[in-house]
RNA sequence: GGGCAAUUAGCUCAGUUGGUUAGAGCGUUACAUUGACAUUGUAAAGGUCAGAGGUUCGAAUCCUCUAUUGCCCACCA
């Protein structure tokens, strides 16, 4: 007989467990087939680890992936699939550069510029050494069954070659083009930001409406004044009666700046006539959308001119001449409106509330600029090559169409699938991906420069004198091939090697990343390797506070999940993160809620302390024992039930579900009923034995520390838990006898109370009727087996001539209440059952509907005509 | 402006293709507790399933509209 300790302590437990598996080697597949655990041909499940930033630490969004990740690997692990989780981190090159710059001026009134670029990057580095060291730490707080031996980083050298290769390729095919167009610029951050790394924030502001001058014909509207000193042309809606006449003409206006503005008047549907004044006074260099039209205009071969008039300081440039020249934006706006207002130029101000694009990362207002960028054109055509996408060698295709193919023809599944909706509808919208950066922390562009030449290769060129590129890669440009780039891809031999793991099983993230991260990692992989990434995308909702806010520093309501580990343990926080979800909906957390799962896991603990105290010899490997009791059927029985059931929902992603109907057994059936009447029947060192092992094994993807803890505590530390074969016991009862069972659990626990009350005896305590148990009749009549049963119960020999006499099961049922609910219900079965025989005759429903279905509501018919029969004849007998 | 969701007990949420009496956890209340477990047990109270209409023998579930909330995309000059 094995005793535990009387309750579960977390702290003396995880980490050594954690060492012992890292120890083992047993999260690398290769360790598993070696040792033997796997089978070498056996199919393999892959997932990488969406890299966490080495940024920061760990927060409860990273917590929700480990958890969810690991419950899909061990339980992968223990059903014998050659199973890789791939960890790594995330260089996050603006993130990361902002923080070490903020730090950088805090602590030494630093600035990049005055450390130079080599030192600091030196700084960078060793920063993103510290930060990477502590969320590693915190990933194995977590449990995470991590391969660490293949641990990736997105900016290490292996990476970087894969960046570069890739990049080459995309260079040849004339898929990336160096462009002059406006970007999102942030001043502050003194870079392009992508059009996903933009919030829009709501601002009061103004409306102007004001002519150039006297003699213009047609007034604007605008909220930026000072923008319209690069005004080249006014746009209006061609079909505009008001100003169809101005169409095509040139004004010269003097507007108080150093040059007269060129302004032609031109046509285009994006305009809205009902919209301001109907015509808008169109920036080339500072709206992206004004960009647009000055392109359509010059290819239609209309040259309306384009000028920059505020630089990338986020100052007026020398265009605006020297009244103008040095002023901010908003100087110069309020200079602008008082040159309006004085000239009597100005018609009208209005207030409005305007949306204003801010830097996600620095915060400040985004000043659209037009700069020469590195692109990823994701409309042109090229001939793809050799697939596996079910696309014709040789035909042409677009990036566009590479990610809209692979999820519309399912080689991609997404759940829930509303994402793909979004994933469609995001792809229809989107347009050339500004891939370079003004950062100097990340993948430095493979380009280089001598005089005019531009060179593009993996490698430097040779010769002296080429300049590269300053700029650096995107980070999603990087993280987009992290699937087969942590799999040794360019390199040969380690790819022919690693790449059994590709295409990754699950994707599992949240789904706020869907566009940056997943939707590029379909566009580089389909592209690179003529394969999907992954197979299955499976999106988590956000991790909310208990009011549904998003966690903030700010607001104060951050749960940090290691002082969560610390507090309850990991189980109980994984738990927490696992349990009571469905997928892509966010997830409200408190802390009561990871207390409530604490308990849980200390009574999993105790539960498995009784059971260990009434088996004589635990063994590892146990047959399915015979049952000797219906206790013993019933519970073996609902052992297999939830046995495939858990198996089925992992299986469907419905780790919530799955970990619920575990919950309820091991809580509810096993705990509160079986054990209680273990007590009383004695005798069940086997049985117990048997089911230990297996919610043990149940129980270990979800809390992978108390279950091992406890399975070491039985069997030795030499043992381990975490690769024993998951349980797939076949269910050989049929389901429609679990009635019966049921019953007969019931009717002892009822039983025995009025037992209890009427011998005034101490039976086994804590034990009630919960269910209704139809009337005293009936189950006397139906269920000799439970008189029997109850005389099995021999320790309390008094029973048997209580049980013979007389059951009083008075309470169970109360007749006058009895009688109008079964009429109730037999008027409804009366009703259902007139609803399907109505069903069932008529033609058009039988012949078209599919046979199962068909003969499913038959069965349905028979099973309510047999109902209604029974319940007829026990409202007769109380009559 | 376009799209996607949500609305079920005091709170946080389930509810698997429409089916008999809508569930769980937490909270509340009452009672119990000596040997697995107070990190416990048994029970009780608490729900016109947001509202209105429709389809159906039958609707929390399907359809339409309305309201409220949240999110995503676009951006209006």
């Amino acid at each position: 007989m094995k005793e535990l300790p009387k309750a579960y302590e977390p702290k003396n437990y995880e980490d050594n467990i954690y060492k012992k598996w890292e120890e083992s080697g047993l999260f690398n597949p290769d360790v598993c087939v070696k040792k033997g655990f796997t089978e070498p041909k056996a199919n393999y499940f892959s997932i990488v680890l969406p890299p966490p930033n080495v940024t920061g630490t760990l927060h409860l969004g990273h917590a929700a992936r480990l958890a969810t990740e690991d419950l899909m690997v061990r339980y992968h692990r223990m059903k014998g699939d050659k199973t890789l989780w791939l960890p790594g981190t995330d260089h996050a090159a603006v993130a990361t550069q902002a923080k070490v710059e903020k730090i950088l001026m805090e602590k030494e009134g630093k600035t990049k510029y005055s450390l130079g670029r080599e030192e600091f990057l030196r700084r960078i580095e060793k920063f993103a050494q510290d930060s990477h060291d502590t969320i590693i730490n915190q990933c194995k707080k977590m449990g995470a069954s991590l391969d660490w031996s293949r641990e990736a980083y997105t900016f290490d050298s292996e990476r970087n070659l894969a960046v570069r290769t890739v990049f080459k390729q995309m260079y040849d095919d004339g898929l990336i083009y160096r462009g002059y167009r406006v970007v999102n610029w942030s001043v502050k951050g003194q870079s392009t930001a992508s059009d996903d790394e933009l919030v829009y924030v709501e601002r009061p502001g103004k409306l102007y409406y004001f002519k150039y001058s006297k003699d213009f014909p047609i007034t604007i509207a605008t909220t930026r004044p000072e923008t319209k000193l690069g005004d080249t042309a006014v746009a209006v809606n061609p079909k505009d009666k008001k100003y169809k006449k101005y169409i095509g003409q040139e004004f010269t206006v003097d507007v108080g700046a150093a040059q007269p503005l060129k302004i032609k008047i031109i046509a285009d549907e994006n305009v809205e006539s009902g919209f301001g004044t109907g015509a808008l006074g169109v920036t080339p260099a500072h709206s992206a959308i004004d960009f647009e039209m000055y392109q359509k205009q010059k290819v239609a071969g209309n040259e309306i001119g384009l000028v920059q008039v505020i630089g990338e300081d986020g100052k007026m440039t020398a265009v605006t001449g020297k009244d103008y020249v040095g002023l901010t934006v908003l100087e110069a706006r309020e200079k602008f409106v008082d040159y309006l207002r004085k000239n009597n130029l100005l018609e009208k101000e209005e207030d409005t509330v305007q949306n204003v694009a801010t830097s996600d990362r620095f915060g400040d207002v985004i000043e659209p600029l037009p700069k020469t960028q590195w692109f990823v054109d994701v409309n042109k055509e090229f001939v793809i090559k050799e697939n596996k996408l079910g696309i014709k060698k040789g035909s042409k295709v677009t990036l566009k169409k590479l990610m809209q193919h692979v999820v519309k023809e399912k080689g991609i599944q997404i759940i829930p699938d509303r994402f793909e909706k979004t994933y469609f509808h995001w792809i229809d919208n989107l347009r050339d991906w500004c891939i370079s950066r003004q950062i100097w922390y990340g993948h430095q562009i493979p380009v280089w420069y001598k005089n005019d030449e531009v060179y593009c290769g993996v490698e430097a060129p040779k010769e002296d004198g080429w300049v590269q590129d300053p700029d650096t890669l995107d980070t999603w440009f990087s993280s987009g091939l992290w699937t087969f780039s942590t799999l040794g891809w360019p390199n040969k031999e380690e790819w022919a090697k690693e790449n059994i793991f590709h295409p990754i099983s699950v994707m599992e993230t949240a789904y706020d990343i869907l566009f940056f991260w997943v939707a590029r990692m379909i566009l580089m992989t389909t592209y690179v390797l003529g394969e999907v990434p992954f197979k299955t995308v499976y999106l988590s909702g956000l991790v909310r506070d208990e009011q549904g806010r998003k966690m903030s520093k700010s607001l104060g309501n951050i749960i940090d999940p290691l002082d969560m580990i610390n507090k309850y343990g990991t189980d109980a926080t994984r738990l927490s993160l696992l349990l009571g979800n469905t997928p892509g909906n966010d997830a409200k957390l408190s802390e009561e809620k990871i207390a409530g799962f604490r308990n849980f896991t200390n009574k999993l603990w105790n539960i498995s302390r009784f059971m260990l105290l009434n088996i004589d010899e635990p063994k590892m490997d146990v047959e399915k024992p015979e049952a000797k009791t219906l206790a013993d059927e019933w519970i073996l029985y609902k052992i297999e039930i939830v046995a495939a059931q858990t198996e089925a929902n992992l299986c469907k992603f419905n780790f919530s579900l799955a970990g619920e109907q575990l919950r309820d057994f091991t809580w509810g059936d096993l705990a509160d009923w079986y054990l209680e009447i273990a007590k009383v029947e004695g005798g069940k060192s086997e049985i117990l034995n048997y089911i230990l092992n297996i919610i043990l094994k149940l129980w270990h993807p979800y809390m992978p520390f108390v279950t091992e803890a406890i399975w070491q505590e039985v069997y030795g530390e030499d043992k381990t838990l975490m690769v024993q074969e998951f349980p797939n016991e076949s269910i050989g009862i049929v389901p429609s006898e679990v009635g019966l069972f049921e019953g007969f659990v019931i009717g002892v626990i009822t039983s025995i109370r009025s037992l209890r009350a009427e011998y005034k005896i101490e039976p086994a305590k804590k034990i009630g009727a919960k269910v209704n148990v139809g009337s005293k009749e009936e189950l006397l009549k139906n269920n000799a087996e439970i008189i029997k049963a109850l005389a099995r119960l021999d320790k309390l020999e008094f029973v048997q001539s209580g049980a013979e006499i007389s059951l009083d099961l008075a309470g169970a049922v109360d007749s006058e209440k009895e009688k109008p609910r079964l009429e109730k219900e037999i008027q409804e079965i009366k009703k259902y059952v007139g609803g399907l025989e109505n069903k069932l005759s008529n033609k058009e429903f039988v012949q078209n509907a599919p046979k199962e279905v068909v003969e499913k509501e038959k069965t349905k018919l028979n099973e309510a005509k047999a109902k209604l029969e029974k319940l007829e004849e026990q409202l007769a007998n109380l009559k």
